[in-house]
DNA sequence: AAAACGGGGGC
DNA sequence: GCCCCAGTTTT
């Protein structure tokens, strides 16, 4: 297996300590940050701040898991509110999904499970939302099950410690940097050892310029003593973005604007914008207001137009968005009658959440009556 | 195995 | 502008 040759080289090269458990903890113990997750037992939070973590900074997180946990404090509370309740108090954190299975996660362990938070790897697996990371974190976190977590940090750090080839993402990186991270585990502390690593990695073993010399693994990290830290972990290419052309309606009656949920096939699930006519190249408004789409919603040439704002570029992790707003005079509107369509009056309370372009529109257009 | 899914911060 | 983050689900 790959795993032994890379172990053997290092067990040939380096006859020194390989305590990387007992050193990386160390580092951690006098360096790691203070953040509210790690001051609860609770595994409720620690859950809730493992799904907020997800591909997200903790500074970024950091405020969301406030509020949130201040809404909902406890499963049942959470798995009492509304979706559009846990959609506002996710609006603008992305990864909409997170939210939705947190949310339908808490309805399941209120209702099959007694309202008791699953305290095993093998079964939080099983829930939706909870993936091999996030499971292994909850059980050593939260129930010291000693099991090995990998994220972005740790894979940084191991692929940089035994100077692994393989690419971020492919079965084998999986395979090898799975099996190590079993090795280097401390059963005794798994919790412990865990956010050890991954501290190390956030906080040490950057991404960029990680400052090597000054690094309490240096004589042992066989990316650096071979100087091939820069090459390591080895990156995935990048994805091409397909682009899209959205062209939102903006119609008004009185305080109130028409909004349209999302459904789930698409970005931004369970989220609200605007009625919308997308077109797969960018078109000019005039091409928009004869189209097909605009005479199926408005049955003749529509309402008058007060006012198109110019293109707006929105960047996705997979999309590029150029998005255009149609600002329609009020109370000239007709058929907008699905389910999906609500009326939402901008001053009230409980708006419902809306993506990032949809909140900067909101935000800057102050509409007159 | 690859694609889809957000938004923000660092450089 | 490019990279990638305390990943998971769907195809």
């Amino acid at each position: 297996m790959q795993i032994f040759i890379y172990l053997e080289q290092f067990f040939l090269n380096q006859p020194v300590t390989m305590n990387f458990s007992g050193e990386i903890t160390a580092w951690y113990i006098s360096n790691k940050r203070e953040l509210p997750w790690r001051e609860t037992a609770d595994p409720y939070k620690i859950w809730v701040s493992e799904i907020i973590l997800q591909q997200t900074r903790v500074v970024q997180g950091l405020g969301y898991y406030e509020r949130f946990i201040k809404a909902f404090p406890d499963v049942h509370s959470l798995a009492r509110a509304t979706t559009d309740q846990v959609m506002r108090l996710w609006q603008g954190l992305g990864y909409y999904s997170r939210a939705v299975y947190l949310h339908e996660a808490a309805q399941h362990i209120m209702k099959e499970l007694g309202g008791e938070i699953p305290d095993s790897y093998r079964e939080l697996i099983r829930i939706r939302g909870i993936g091999e990371y996030t499971a292994a974190a909850i059980a050593s976190i939260a129930f010291q099950e000693p099991v090995p977590l990998i994220d972005g940090n740790v894979f940084r750090v191991i692929a940089r410690l035994f100077n692994l080839p393989y690419e971020i993402g492919t079965a084998k990186a999986k395979k090898v940097t799975g099996e190590i991270a079993e090795r280097i585990l401390d059963p005794k502390r798994p919790g412990l050892h865990n956010q050890a690593m991954m501290e190390f990695g956030a906080l040490h073993c950057v991404i960029k310029n990680p400052d090597c010399n000054n690094c309490i693994l240096r004589n042992e990290c066989l990316s650096f003593l071979n100087n091939n830290v820069k090459n390591r972990p080895v990156k995935k290419k990048r994805v091409k973005k397909a682009q899209r052309y959205f062209n939102y309606l903006v119609v008004r009656s009185g305080n109130s604007i028409l909004m349209r949920k999302r459904n789930g096939k698409d970005i931004w699930k369970y989220l609200y914008d605007f009625p919308v006519i997308e077109t797969p190249a960018l078109e000019d408004p005039a091409g928009i207001i004869a189209s097909e789409e605009w005479k199926y919603h408005f049955k003749d040439t529509g309402p008058p137009v007060q006012e198109v704002t110019p293109v707006f570029k929105h960047v996705l992790s997979h999309q590029i968005i150029h998005i255009r707003f149609f600002i329609l005079q009020p109370e000239h509107f007709s058929g907008f009658h699905s389910k999906d369509y609500k009326w939402v009056n901008l001053s009230g309370r409980n708006k419902p959440a809306v993506p990032k372009p949809i909140h900067n529109f909101l935000s800057s257009y102050a509409f007159k009556h």
